[in-house]
DNA sequence: AAGAAGACCAACCGCAGCTGA
DNA sequence: TTCAGCTGCGGTTGGTCTTCT
């Protein structure tokens, strides 16, 4: 069986795209459309695969693209969202009108990750850096002692041993610390029913501290607002722990 | 001035998800 | 329900440019 492959390698040309072939391309979609990239090369007279020209275009030749430097505005959004959404450069993308997911994923890569690590921010959890070598430290004091349950600890305290709240309640969210007891399982006896991602950084946050409501969808803090600002989520947690849907509301 | 190292970014590759037969 | 075809996504590569020594 097997896929089939993409294209005839052997007839494709390969490597950085020429302008005459640029050309080519920019002519057929204005007079077509975007859509079916298997059979628009050979449409257009192109030797190239689909896969191929449907990157350039969206990468390079759509004429809505915003050439030039991020902004800092942009910068902030895009940290913003990707403590979010993680790695999903075409959601961030998305929010970023005129950038592409490839050029917001090489801006992130070459610039926004060195700038967050000079802030002593781990970028990939955007966790202060010191509160992630605690974390990994106490990660393995409570594996070893899962693995010799006899010896229980020596190890200090249970306040001690505890930091980084992994799975903050939203009315925990603000505070200056936050101790979890390792021992206690809050994921079963305190969470509330629903699941949550991971933490945001405070450091993120313009006003860190009290915040009425978040999104579920992103997490992020909703003020006098019946939808998050960031992913027009309309599911909002109440520091009570409640749900509310804001458009069912407004809609009945 | 020249070579090395680092930074940048366009493009490629492989995989996953969706769709229709 | 299964499977092939297609599209889109994210990780990675490699060529070019810039800065450093």
């Amino acid at each position: 069986m097997g896929r089939s492959p993409c294209c005839e390698k052997a007839h494709t040309n390969k490597g950085a795209w020429t302008k005459e072939e640029d050309e080519r391309l920019i002519a057929y979609i204005k007079a077509h459309g975007e859509g079916c990239w298997r059979s628009l090369p050979k449409a257009a007279g192109l030797l190239r695969c689909g896969k191929s020209c449907r990157l350039r275009w969206i990468n390079y030749l759509r004429p809505d693209l915003k050439r030039g430097n991020f902004t800092e505005e942009e910068d902030e959004l895009i940290i913003k969202l990707h403590s979010v959404l993680g790695n999903k450069w075409s959601l961030i993308a998305a929010r970023l009108p005129g950038r592409t997911d490839n050029e917001i994923k090489n801006y992130w890569n070459t610039h926004i990750r060195r700038k967050l690590m000079s802030c002593g921010i781990d970028p990939a959890t955007h966790l202060p850096l010191q509160e992630q070598k605690m974390k990994m430290t106490i990660s393995f004091v409570e594996g070893r002692e899962e693995g010799d349950k006899s010896s229980s600890s020596s190890s200090g305290s249970c306040e001690e041993m505890c930091v980084w709240p992994a799975r903050r309640r939203p009315e925990e969210v603000g505070e200056q610390k936050q101790w979890i007891c390792p021992d206690l399982n809050l994921e079963l006896c305190m969470s509330p029913p629903f699941q949550l991602p991971p933490p945001l950084p405070q450091v993120l946050f313009e006003e860190p501290v009290k915040r009425e409501s978040f999104c579920f969808n992103c997490r992020l803090g909703v003020k006098n607002s019946s939808e998050c600002n960031y992913c027009g989520g309309g599911f909002l947690g109440l520091s009570s722990g409640a749900v509310l849907d804001y458009r069912s509301l407004e809609t009945s």
